[in-house]
Formats: structure tokens, sequence, C-alpha cells
DNA sequence: CTACATCCTCTAGCGACTGGAGGAGCAAGT
DNA sequence: ACTTGCTCCTCCAGTCGCTAGAGGATGTAG
């Protein structure tokens, strides 16, 4: 029983994109009232919730979609919520690792720097002769 | 003087992105044979080259878009370059941060599926309720 | 000379929003 | 009752960094 603006307070999810996930049928149209203003309910809430805690986790609409589908049938197993989950979560580690990597080089380049001119700084250097990454990681 | 093929292969960016980055004026665009077409120089070549490490770097097209200028300027101070790639490294540094705790999240739902049913799912579950997530980082 | 590969331009689409225009509704103060 | 100002509505366009496809021209090998 609450406006748009109350709901996106309390979900962690903007307005606008409250509407996005209506529009593509990620969330059930609320009900309106009198002057055709969205009035979301606790349900409305908790789905919403999911849905943001999802996309903090990186699960695309997709999935989520899917993910939603299942919690409304729990008497299905629950082994593709479980799927779903193991590829996110290596994805995941694929991310970290080659972040890492990233990291290392940046730092090479940022210590390298010598504060003088672009002609011997390190970060332009680095930029454009990759052999002078010290990593092969890409 | 080799043509879009080959320097897509030899520089690791792709025949079409080749193409978008002479159009939005990251690469000069090269000059052209009888029949219309595209012929890249060796300096094409590294320019998409630094282009691909910026962008595996997590640069974005404005930064690239500095930093091939400052590039090209090489008496100027290299304080911008660095400054570039410091923010960067900030964001790296920020996004492994996240990673790292929404791996530990992600494993906790994948070791706690009992492989049973939606009804008793710790993946169903977290997502639903976030209070049940270990972590606060989000 | 015929296949077939490669190239060209142009336009539209992707995901997941974000922003703005133009207008209606609502709650509080005067 | 009226006005102010906030919130809400819909619709459409734009963001970023590509990616894909149509429809046609050009290049090359047999």
């Amino acid at each position: 029983m609450v406006s748009i603006k109350e709901a996106a307070r309390q979900s962690g999810v903007k307005v606008p994109t409250i509407r996005y996930y209506e529009e593509i049928g990620l969330l059930a149209a609320p009900r309106r009232n009198e002057g055709n203003r969205r009035i979301f309910e606790e349900a409305d809430l908790r789905r919403l919730i999911f849905i943001r805690h999802a996309r903090e986790l990186g699960f695309d609409i997709e999935a989520i979609r899917t993910l939603l589908s299942l919690q409304d049938t729990p008497d299905k197993s629950c082994a593709e919520a479980d799927q779903i989950a193991r590829a996110r979560l290596a994805e995941v580690n694929q991310r970290i690792r080659s972040l890492v990597a990233l990291r290392a080089e940046l730092e090479l380049m940022v210590e390298g720097c010598s504060h003088g001119h672009v002609s011997e700084c390190r970060v332009i250097e680095i930029l454009a002769d990759h052999g002078k990454c010290l990593f092969d990681h890409h």
C-alpha cells in the first residue's frame, strides 16, 4: 500500500527502473488508485528486493525471470536455481581473476610514471606497447 | 598496407568495431584503394592495439581519446595520463572488493543448496531475504 | 567467366537502464 | 477556493560499446 517513490526507497530500486521492470514483465503490474497511480503491496516490495539483490549479484534479467518463476513453484526441484547460481559463480571467479591481473598492470603503470613528459610516460608506453606489460593474461 | 580483416586479426579488434572506432573519430579514417576499401598502415595498427589494450584495462572511450591525444603531444606533462590511470585503478580496486564479497555470497548459496525442492533452496531463500546473507556490503 | 570471399554503407538492435517533455493528481498552506 | 509545489503518469529518445543484417560492390582463384 505504498507509492512508487516509497517502494523505490524501501526496495532500493529506482523509480524509473521499477516502471521498466513492469514494462518488461519482470514485475507484475500493480493495481492503481483512482488517479491511475501505482499502489505497491508487500508482495511487490518483496519481489523488488529479490530482483535488486539478484541484480547486485550480477544475474541478468533472464536469469532473474527464471529464478522468480522457480520461486513461485516451491515443489519443483531447485536444481535449476543451483545451476544458475553456479554459472554465475564461475563468471564472477573469472572476472575477479582478470581484474586482479589488470590491477597489477595498472599499478605498474602508475608506479612507473616519472611525472615528467609524455614521451617518457610509463602509462602511455605500456598502453602503446603491450609487450612492455609483464602480464600475458590478455 | 593491410585489409580491414588483416588489421582486425593483427590488432585483436573486430572488423565492425574498427569501423565503429573510425565512425566515432577514435581512429583516423585510413586511406582507401581504388575500390573504396580501407588500407591500414603500421601506425593505424599501433593505434588499434593501443585502443584494444586500453579497453581491456577498462578505460572508456573518452579516457582513451584523451590518452591518444596525450600520446600525440609528447612534450606535455604526463600528469593527465597518470591521473586517468589512477582513477581507473581506484575503480578496479573497488570492483574487485565488491566481486569478492559477491563471490562469498554466491558460494554460500551454492554450498547451502540441499538439492531438494525450491521451498528449502538456499539460493532462492538468500535472494528473497537479504537478511539471510551474511555480508552487508550492499 | 563463374564462384565465392571480402568489402562497402546504412540501419536497427542489444541490455539495462536513464532522462526529458508535457500533462494530470494530490496535499498543504493561505 | 485557490495556489504552490511535489509527485505521478505516459511516451519517446538517448546512453555505451558494440553487434548483426540487408543489399550491393569489388577482388581473387580456378
